[in-house]
RNA sequence: GGGCCUUUAGCUCAGUAGGUAGAGCAUCGGACUUUUAAUCCGCAGGUCGCGGGUUCGAUCCCCGCAGGGCCCA
């Protein structure tokens, strides 16, 4: 940073001229403020109209009109035009569903008198909070206008605004959201698209009868899905624990003991990858209703996501940024996972099909599969099912029949136990949500977590722990009970076409250099 | 984990057979009472991500590291 010039005086106006580097410049200005008796950051300021309402009101006067209407308004400076004596600057604020409404303000020497537009034209710039109070009028180009009284500093900006003729780098984008929706709306109306999302998702379950509870996210035990959980430590116990997985666990908890129609939207962490559709935290719904099964499941999940659509501002039909149109309100077909899988490779699998017969139709199909890693016939078909099945399913498909391995803690299906009754719901090549007939047989249970927790032991650092409270909560008897899971984030990304960095308003990134 | 791309002024970006760099906007000074990304004039602003190497000389070539992006596993 440059500090060569503006040792040698005090005087501040002098120090402005002495020096080039933005910052510097604006904090000379605060003190200048400060100096004259005025607040860089009055704690309040006149505001009789948010610049909306101003817009609202007057929405087609001809040019060069005088309302009459004595306002106060206040907004960011996002452009200055300033002339000898008339000053035009335009104001913003932040609006509804993400926009960001504009208005003038004008500031006429004859007004304010010489003393206040030279001390305007010195101490304001662009990306201060101004507030002004003047007359309603429209200037001789027609723009609605404000022509100031008075004008006094809102807050000062001691960072420039990124330039708003350009959107911002990627990075910066990320990194300084602040900024971003500063200059670009389209991240302020991806807050509010999201807000809506999930107000929309709330809204229905609601309507359905269901309630919302918090479950807890510091666990001793993770369980209720495969991953690896982030690690912590509470020193009140001296106890390990970590964060939660998923909260599927204690929401079932929950319906043992009654409230039979129960829905928690929470944040879950896990110790995997980042990339454009992994964050390490992410937004889950999870919901669980007994006497109803997985097809009374997937009506509620249809129901959450056309409603979620609606509140994105989609309506029946939603294009990819890939051009492909994805019907919403249609049927929802339904697809068997054997059959799915043997369609794709051309040749009947089933649940008898052997590990090396699925091996030889991976390779068959240029899939590189480690077999000691896939060793077993259902991960096998599962492998096939997410390479070959998957990636094709564009329009929203019910994947059912799965394999046992792909749930632990969906019941074995009705007619064919060697499946589970379980769903996934496929849009556009990527898994939006899934849901089980779930499991409600303790003895069953305990052997699938007791496998699980083998697997743990032989170094699966996936697997679930055996969780012996969840399993005795099941022993008081869980009536039959369907439950849903669905990533609030992926139904963002789908619904507004853009990764999980846009959709996150503030996603974890690696730490950056000193500033 | 592998491959490719990327990091240059406050912001967005150019650029150089290898000879220490430019634009627009912003900033600073000046002109201007109806502008719309105001305009005009003038000045200033850079550890070209970081660390090594090759070279008389590196922002550019080579190696390593870090951040970011895309593809693959």
């Amino acid at each position: 940073m440059n500090t060569t010039n503006t040792s040698e005086t005090n005087t501040s106006v002098d120090a402005v001229e002495n020096t080039r580097d933005q910052r510097k410049v604006r904090h000379i200005k605060r003190q200048e403020l400060l100096d004259a008796g005025q607040q860089a950051y009055p704690v309040a300021v006149e505001r009789t109209h948010t610049l909306a309402q101003i817009r609202d009101k007057y929405p087609d006067l001809e040019a060069g009109v005088e309302t009459g209407e004595m306002v106060s308004v206040a907004g960011r400076v996002v452009f200055q035009r300033n002339t000898g004596k008339l000053c035009f600057a335009t104001l913003q604020e932040g609006g509804e569903n993400g926009e960001h409404p504009r208005l003038q303000i004008m500031l006429s020497q004859g007004k304010v008198g010489k003393e206040s537009l030279d001390a305007y034209k010195h101490l304001v710039d662009l990306g201060d909070h101004i507030a002004v109070t003047g007359e309603v009028i429209t200037s001789k180009r027609g723009e609605l206008s404000i022509m100031a009284d008075t004008w006094t500093m809102a807050s000062k900006a001691l960072r420039p605004l990124p330039v708003l003729h350009a959107d911002l780098a990627d990075e910066t984008r990320v990194r300084q959201r602040y900024a971003d929706l500063i200059v670009r709306q389209e991240a302020a109306e991806m807050v509010h698209k999201r807000a809506g999302v999930v107000r929309a998702i709330r809204r229905t379950l609601e309507d359905q009868g269901y309630i919302e509870v918090e479950t807890p996210i510091l666990q001793l035990i993770h369980g209720g899905a495969q991953a690896r959980p982030f690690e912590t430590h509470l020193n009140a116990f001296d106890q390990k624990m970590t964060l939660r997985i998923a909260t599927e666990l204690f929401l079932k908890r929950a319906v043992v003991g009654g409230i039979d129609k129960v829905f928690e939207i929470g944040r879950v962490f896990r110790n995997e990858g980042v990339d454009s559709t992994h964050s390490p935290e992410f937004t889950m719904l999870e919901a669980y209703e007994a006497y109803s099964d997985m097809y009374g499941m997937a009506e509620r999940i249809r129901e959450i996501i056309l409603a979620a659509a609606k509140a994105a501002g989609v309506e029946s039909q939603l294009t990819t940024p890939e051009g492909k149109t994805i019907v919403l309100d249609g049927d929802w077909e339904w697809k068997e996972f054997y059959p799915a899988v043997s369609e794709a490779v051309g040749q009947d699998v089933t649940p008898d099909s052997t590990a090396e017969e699925l091996l030889a139709l991976a390779k068959a199909n240029n899939l590189d599969i480690d077999p000691f890693k896939h060793n077993d016939a259902q991960e096998l078909a599962l492998e096939l099912f997410d390479e070959l099945v998957e990636p094709n399913l564009v329009q929203p498909t019910f994947v059912y029949h799965y394999p046992q391995a792909a749930q632990p803690l969906a019941r074995p299906h009705r007619e064919d136990p060697r499946m589970v009754e379980a769903w996934d719901l496929i849009i556009d090549g990527f898994e939006v949500g899934t849901a089980f007939s779930e499991l409600v047989d303790p003895v069953i249970q305990r052997e699938r977590l007791t496998s699980q927790s083998e697997a743990a032991a032989a170094g699966d650092e996936e697997a679930m722990q055996l969780d012996h409270d969840f399993l005795r909560a099941l022993e008081y008897g869980a009536p039959p009970t369907g439950g849903l899971g669905m990533g609030v984030d992926r139904l963002v990304m789908l619904l507004t076409g853009t990764g999980i960095r846009e959709t996150i308003l503030f996603p974890l990134l690696k730490p950056e250099g000193d500033d």
